[in-house]
DNA sequence: CGACAGATAAACAGAT
DNA sequence: GATCTGTTTATCTGTC
């Protein structure tokens, strides 16, 4: 794993290093061999923004890795993980890991003015290399020109001047392209840090000193900032038309030109040609969508008599107008690719922060202990992730993001329960609406492999399976666990026999894996020995508020977790009360967590193709093989837990309280 | 600082 | 022989 990363990560930088180099490379060739077309120049000039994309996401990932607060907390993380990060930026400009994505959300590094100032860098350095491209092209042509030329004998001596001229020249804007592209390149990372962290910022961060400007933007301000950057590209159409060029407004940048020689070497061309961005440049699909387009009575682009394209807002008078601006103005081209980038990472950054937003609303109803009327339901603006609702093993109706609370979580004939178990079932309901998230995403679900093939067995009617069906669960449950399956199928068997509290057992077909739940308690309670009067004389469910700090809330959860796992997995299973949805799965106390609710990708892979983001994103991944044989195991239960005398009390004490449940 | 839990890797053996 | 399953050991990291 390390080596491919390695690989990858050398890889990768070779690209970006090479890359601008390759793509002179490109461009001498193309002058040569006389293929200066427009389409040519356009496929080159997306091919560089394509690299320059890529080499802003991998500084941003690289700045993100650098930063202490980047949430990579081991040496050794460390180490393992920035090559991956890396290399995940050879799969494409918008490859981010949705675990990359969260660590970006953290990291609030730009004020909105610093963001503002950057935007108005940004267009003014796109501008400056579209000139500098456009004044490339033309010297190419010219060369080539001079070139054919060559064909007349007398004036060959003259012409080679000028062809050295030429050449020299062109090794002036090939610095100069190298330079923009660098500065490009930093203000970029930049914008990407900032772009997605704008987005996290009503995280409830008090907001810089000197800032004047509110931090949280609105998608509506998202937007607005992405008409800036559209806006400059729309600048561009224009001034590229020019065919003078003040190339001293560019040379500002360009003091320094430290890396001629390398960019002088004319690297192997590069093949993008197949693809920008991951769409492919044949028409015959465009021309699909257009037909959609046309069929479709409505557009999504188009309202109200204006092209409702991001940064746009042509008014067009009847859709059949509109059709035409759309393809006239917003055809397959560079600009509309990006734009189109841009676009997904927005509807990316927004959907994953619903999706923590949604979890902190859960969170915060839990820890008030409020009644469902009280909090507002994130709506869904965005149906990308409830889009692909594989809810094959989810028996409930009930939206994830829908709170369950402990008044409605049992219906009006169940008995009264205690507080306790209230605050469990209302722990329920908080991570609820994780369960697409991880089903969707490649996040490291925040529980422990135990608590985990607990949940697995539990969830099945006969609490038990099979460790193939055991490692199915996982990977249909759990879009992380689509991959690297060597590394967590050896932990899955690791922990089945490490634990006692799975409990083998034989039969004719094979070999089922069960649950001693006592056992499975008894090493929880084992962990609460810290504390065992705290989580034995707290009067539970009092006001465990603003009061309580962390550790006491953990006790506490901790100890009414064994309830909260029965309940939820019995509803699951049979019942089919509050926490029908399977959502059990997530009611872990902090010790059920792993502590890496914020773990990285670590084998830069991303996230499978059928995850949400993989819709959105060109991202490939090798996926690992599913086997879902579903084969029934009849088994004759032999129990082998062991019990310490001295933990029995307590034991039978969380027992009886879980059977309360039921 | 040590104990402990969890994750990960790996070796190994038996079964299929 | 390859693969799967299960056990065991070792190491590392984070937490208490």
């Amino acid at each position: 794993m390390m080596q491919e990363s390695a690989t990858k990560t050398i890889s990768n930088s070779a690209l970006s290093h090479n890359g601008l180099s390759a793509l002179s490379g490109q461009l001498d060739a193309g002058g040569r061999d006389g293929r200066l077309g427009d389409g040519g120049s356009e496929v080159r000039a997306s091919e560089l923004l394509q690299l320059q994309q890529q080499q802003a996401l991998q500084a941003a990932r690289q700045l993100l890795l650098q930063q202490p607060s980047g949430g990579l907390k081991s040496p050794k993380s460390n180490d393992q993980q920035r090559p991956q990060q890396v290399s995940v930026a050879m799969m494409g400009p918008q490859v981010i890991t949705p675990q990359q994505v969260q660590q970006i959300l953290q990291q609030q590094v730009l004020s909105p003015q610093q963001l503002q100032a950057l935007l108005q860098q940004q267009q003014a350095v796109m501008l400056q290399q579209q000139h500098l491209q456009e004044f490339y092209k033309k010297q190419q042509e010219q060369l080539h020109l001079q070139l054919l030329q060559q064909q007349h004998p007398g004036k060959q001596v003259k012409e080679q001047q000028q062809q050295q001229q030429l050449a020299a020249q062109q090794l002036v804007f090939q610095q100069q392209l190298l330079q923009m592209q660098q500065l490009q390149q930093q203000q970029q990372h930049l914008l990407t840090l900032q772009r997605q962290g704008l987005i996290s910022l009503p995280h409830g961060q008090a907001a810089l000193p000197g800032q004047t400007l509110p931090q949280g933007l609105s998608p509506v301000e998202l937007q607005q900032l992405w008409k800036d950057v559209t806006g400059t590209h729309n600048m561009d159409d224009g001034v590229i038309k020019h065919s003078g060029l003040d190339l001293t407004t560019t040379n500002s940048s360009s003091t320094t030109s430290s890396s001629s020689s390398a960019i002088s070497k004319a690297s192997p061309p590069l093949t993008h040609h197949t693809a920008v961005n991951g769409q492919s440049s044949s028409h015959g699909s465009r021309r699909e969508s257009v037909i959609q387009e046309e069929t479709g009575a409505a557009h999504s682009l188009y309202g109200h008599g204006v092209c409702k394209w991001p940064g746009c807002e042509s008014v067009c008078d009847d859709f059949g107008q509109f059709l035409k601006h759309l393809n006239n103005e917003h055809a397959l081209d560079d600009r509309s690719t990006a734009q189109c980038r841009v676009q997904m990472q927005v509807v990316q950054q927004l959907e994953i922060q619903l999706s923590k937003e949604r979890e902190r609303l859960q969170a915060m109803m839990a820890h008030l202990h409020m009644r469902p009327s009280e909090p507002k339901p994130s709506p869904k603006p965005l149906n990308l992730v409830s889009s692909v609702t594989m809810s094959k093993n989810l028996p409930s109706a009930s939206p994830p993001n829908l709170p369950h609370t402990p008044d409605h979580a049992h219906g009006p004939s169940d008995p009264p329960v205690p507080d306790s178990i209230k605050h469990s079932i209302s722990m329920c309901s908080e991570i609820a609406p994780n369960y697409e998230f991880y089903k969707n995403a490649d996040v490291r679900p925040p529980f422990t492999y135990a608590t985990l093939i607990r949940q697995a067995i539990m969830e099945n009617r006969d609490n038990q399976l099979t460790l193939n069906e055991i490692y199915s669960w996982f990977t249909t449950t759990f879009a992380y666990f689509r991959r690297n399956a060597a590394t967590w199928k050896n932990a899955v068997r690791h922990n089945l026999s490490l634990h006692k509290c799975f409990v083998r057992v034989e039969n004719v077909k094979g070999a089922v894996w069960t649950v001693d739940e006592l056992e499975y308690q008894r090493r929880r309670s084992q962990k609460m020995t810290g504390s065992p009067t705290l989580v034995k004389n707290l009067p539970c469910g009092l006001g465990y508020g603003a009061a309580l700090n962390a550790s006491l809330q953990a006790a506490l959860a901790e100890s009414s977790m064994p309830l909260l796992g029965n309940a939820c997995f019995m509803n699951s299973s049979s019942t089919g009360l509050m926490c029908s949805n399977s959502t059990g799965l997530f009611q872990a106390s902090p010790e059920d967590l792993n502590g890496s609710f914020d773990h990285l990708d670590t084998n830069g892979h991303s996230s499978p193709d059928y995850s949400p983001y993989a819709h959105m994103l060109p991202i490939h991944v090798k996926e690992e093989p599913l086997n879902l044989d579903d084969e029934d195991c009849p088994m004759s239960l032999v129990t082998s837990a062991n019990h310490s005398p001295e933990l029995d009390d307590r034991e039978l004490e969380e027992g009886n309280l879980s059977e309360d449940v039921e």
